[in-house]
DNA sequence: GAAGCGCTAGGACGCCTGTCCTAGTTGCAG
DNA sequence: CTGCAACTAGGACAGGCGTCCTAGCGCTTC
């Protein structure tokens, strides 16, 4: 069984990822993701037994493309304050989509737990994924007594400003919020102790 | 036709409400609001016309109590500094539904975005009924010309933190971060330019 | 008592859902 | 060339959904 990019089940999955996080799970239809990929409805079975069994994969998929990118901040980027910033510009990279749709892992994550659906856990492991990720990058700044709460707080700031980027369809409001993150960094990474004078 | 909190059209409301809230909208059933409320799934339609219309009398529902928490608010407290505050800590007040469901403003605003649902601006404007009422306090602060940008700021804060809680279901982390913007404004209302040595 | 109205129960409807089945096609292995 | 496994198409299925209809209840008002 290939696993390669072109498979049948690779592509059932891209669609689902997409239409998942643009329509939600639940919404998302079979019908609908067998017209985008374009094979039979009664067709999934051979590659999936159920709907959860695909969602399972679209996390996994998530899951392995997240540590590709920031393995890929890992190498690109200089220092893990740099890192930490290309992180908090990501709401603005994916600015339109986030617009439109929200975070991803946020709006999932949310949508299982209102449903109370069994797979909610391996949604949180992305999060886990980026919050272990960016505690990494501040332990490494000599931050390590606080640098679990300093990574959940970056994260807070991606949550909030995506909701509302959603909500109100304002890209200079995340800008904003995205400069007064760096502002904030800038502070944090002085000494550990904020200095006086920054417009923050 | 009377319109008290005990008719059934109010029931109807109350029950939809919350269940919207705890299981979304889509996946909230006229089912599983009748058996909330006891009544026949049939006699929906003496009251609503659709399940949109429940919708639209829902979210009129939480404009009207979320007017009215304000009011309470400008009643209550000293001053705008005061209020501010109190609607920091509405993350805690609240914290035990929102580690379960989320906020409710920004999930339901985020499910209808996603659903395509024409009721999207209406939900929109419970957001606005918090945006403005910051907004005012900032202004009332002497800080109006960025009042409406500190009004999003702690608006996006309060998204964040509900994300995260719900996600990792954190009471600590939310505390945490109650602090942390509590920190801010006390940076914040000082002059209007930080003062060094606030451990935010 | 009669009439009328607000309200309700319960079921019928057409549609869409996830699931499953089966017959048929393709392509590789011997 | 044959046989077997992988794969596909298309439809059947049971159940749940939002919607709608109708018969009947209980209360008020002449």
């Amino acid at each position: 069984m290939a696993e390669g990019a072109g498979t049948t089940r690779a592509q059932i999955v891209d669609a689902a990822n997409r239409l998942f996080y643009v329509k939600g799970f639940e919404h998302t239809s079979f019908a609908a993701i067998a017209e985008t990929v374009g094979i039979s409805r009664g067709n999934f079975y051979h590659h999936f037994k159920s709907k959860d069994e695909i969602l399972g994969a679209v996390i996994e998929a998530r899951l392995q493309s997240t540590r590709a990118m920031l393995a890929e901040w890992d190498r690109d980027e200089p220092g893990p304050a740099e890192r930490v910033r290309r992180f908090v510009e990501i709401v603005i990279a994916n600015g339109a989509d986030i617009q439109d749709f929200g975070c991803p892992v946020g709006t999932l994550t949310n949508e299982l737990a209102k449903l109370g659906h069994p797979a909610r856990p391996q949604a949180v492991a992305v999060f886990d994924l980026f919050r272990t990720w960016l505690r990494a990058q501040f332990e490494e700044l000599g931050l390590a007594v606080e640098a679990d709460d300093l990574a959940m707080h970056v994260l807070a700031f991606s949550q909030g400003a995506a909701t509302l980027s959603n909500a109100f369809h304002d890209g200079e409001f995340v800008r904003r919020e995205v400069d007064r993150l760096h502002a904030w960094l800038d502070e944090r990474l002085a000494h550990g102790r904020p200095i006086a004078g920054s417009a923050h």
